[in-house]
DNA sequence: CCACGTACATGAGCAGCTTTCATAATCATG
DNA sequence: CATGATTATGAAAGCTGCTCATGTACGTGG
């Protein structure tokens, strides 16, 4: 039995139309073809699907389990036939974000906020990437946007700046280095460093301080949330190296010291990497006009 | 945009399959077929549904929103397709019955309560067909049993003969006609009769002996339930003809008596109408069989 | 680095399904 | 019983969708 949904658009269109020639011309075919194709479908079935006693034509029992089908399927396919003239107009899409970088949550809450608003159709999503290699899943259609510094772009791919950081010491108050106007890599020698639980080579501080400079520090230890490292800080169990947007809340207090990178101040740029045809696609450009401008606010306000 | 149900087994497929090659030949197609049809529904879609960057092609964003609908639907069909092989099988069907007599509630549940185990896969119901005429819906396949005294059977229908029955009067033990050996015609002139609330041609007592002797009742009065009946006949608000299986409770009171009509015997049997071509088919027959048995049981406990 | 294998695309040709046209059969009604 | 409405049927045209043959792109191992 071969069923095409044809079928159920012409046992709808019979049933609506209360007979078969009226049927036909809502179909915009002849009489005889749905004849035809009526009695195939019966042929494929093996019993009949109407019942012609009656002049104008009507649904067998078994006519009426597949128009019950037809009533459950047809108005799914014309919903995603709407999405998908949606899709092509550009009023709505996919948005699923891989970030590398973790401290990102901060600025990437605020930012999803202002665009669910202003594009409530786009279905958001946001994938921790820190299992998987992001930039390959880009590529495979897995996600639409990966959140990540500097790198050298793959053939297809695009790095679209959103703005500049500063990878920032912060310490206790109560630490010797409070009194430094600066940290070199070599201060880090005799201080546990808190960190986020990801290799090296994702970590601000090794790739632009301590690898250079070949400096281990006396311990390294882990922590996924950022309140957490803060936190740990704070008590003085070791020091950490954050961009500076997540610093807004510890400046204020009396318990931290944060200190810039030295002797020259270190600069790193934050990326949106997209697929080279979703760049200028309208609800991702808008989502990268405010991850532009949203974080710089945060910085600002810290 | 045009889908078919063939595109949707071709996203499917090359989704299970992880390639176009090995989804042709789950499709036992060609894959140049696959190609081919692949780039007539993107081409319908407006929009590419894979990815071809890596080489075993995957399912783009889009690909994947048609492979969502693609989940939900062709199990529809495939169940679907289920119900009709067993329809043809004769091991499922409809069951929808219209009774034109009220009383035969009665009989009809304990039989249809039997029904239930033994076609577990059939879809009874009970249309209490006191509003429409059920004969013409049996014809238009709107119910598939109507229960119906003796009638003159329209072309293409069958009556089924189930089993034979007396309408039998029933009158407290305080009326004056319970000295009465049997019950005629005259006897109802100064009587109140109580009967269902359906029209004269389908109450026994009028067709069978007062309409041919042209008697009318001193009252008349109607109930929708049997016990109410009982309960107004009890108190002796009136009397009421009923048929003989639904005197089982009521013969072993004191505050009853039942008396035959006469001044012979009236005899009316019960009749299952079919379609003609459902007679035959293996869970109606089994109905059939069930309805001949298991009223006569009622009967005999009366 | 080249040769080869794998995976998908493309074009031409053809078979078969689907539609149309013309007409017949069937049914309901006045 | 004639008439109009509704569905069925058969033949022929047309088009869809398939296969075959071949091309292109990509990756891999010698």
């Amino acid at each position: 039995m071969y069923v095409e949904l044809k079928h159920l658009r012409t046992i709808r269109a019979i049933q609506q139309a209360g007979g078969l020639a009226r049927a036909a011309e809502m179909l915009n075919m002849t009489q005889s073809a749905l004849s035809h194709q009526v009695a195939g479908l019966e042929d494929q079935a093996g019993m009949e699907l109407f019942v012609r006693r009656s002049k104008p034509m009507r649904l067998s029992a078994a006519g009426q389990r597949m128009l019950r089908a037809a009533d459950r399927i047809l108005p799914e396919i014309d919903a995603m036939e709407e999405e998908f003239r949606a899709l092509r107009s550009g009023k709505t899409g996919r948005l699923h974000i891989a970030i590398e970088c973790h401290a990102c949550f901060d600025w990437l809450f605020p930012v999803l906020e202002l665009f669910r608003h202003a594009w409530p159709e786009v279905d958001v999503d946001i994938r921790a990437g820190l299992a998987f290699e992001a930039l390959p899943a880009l590529n495979r259609e897995e996600v639409d946007l990966v959140i990540s510094s500097d790198r050298i772009p793959p053939p297809g791919i695009i790095f679209n700046p959103l703005f500049d950081y500063h990878p920032t010491f912060v310490a206790s108050a109560q630490n010797p280095l409070a009194a430094r106007p600066f940290i070199t890599a070599e201060d880090f020698r005799d201080q546990v460093l808190i960190t986020y639980p990801v290799s090296r080579d994702k970590l601000d501080v090794f790739t632009e301080l301590l690898t250079a400079a070949k400096v281990e520090p006396r311990a390294q230890r882990t922590a996924e949330l950022t309140a957490v490292i803060l936190m740990l800080v704070g008590s003085n169990r070791g020091v950490a190296v954050l961009p500076d947007w997540v610093m807004r809340e510890v400046k204020s207090s009396a318990d931290y010291v944060t200190r810039p990178l030295g002797p020259q101040v270190v600069t790193k740029r934050m990326y949106a990497a997209t697929r080279e045809e979703d760049a200028t696609r309208p609800f991702i450009a808008h989502f990268l006009r405010l991850a532009r401008s949203e974080p710089v606010k945060l910085q600002r306000g810290a």
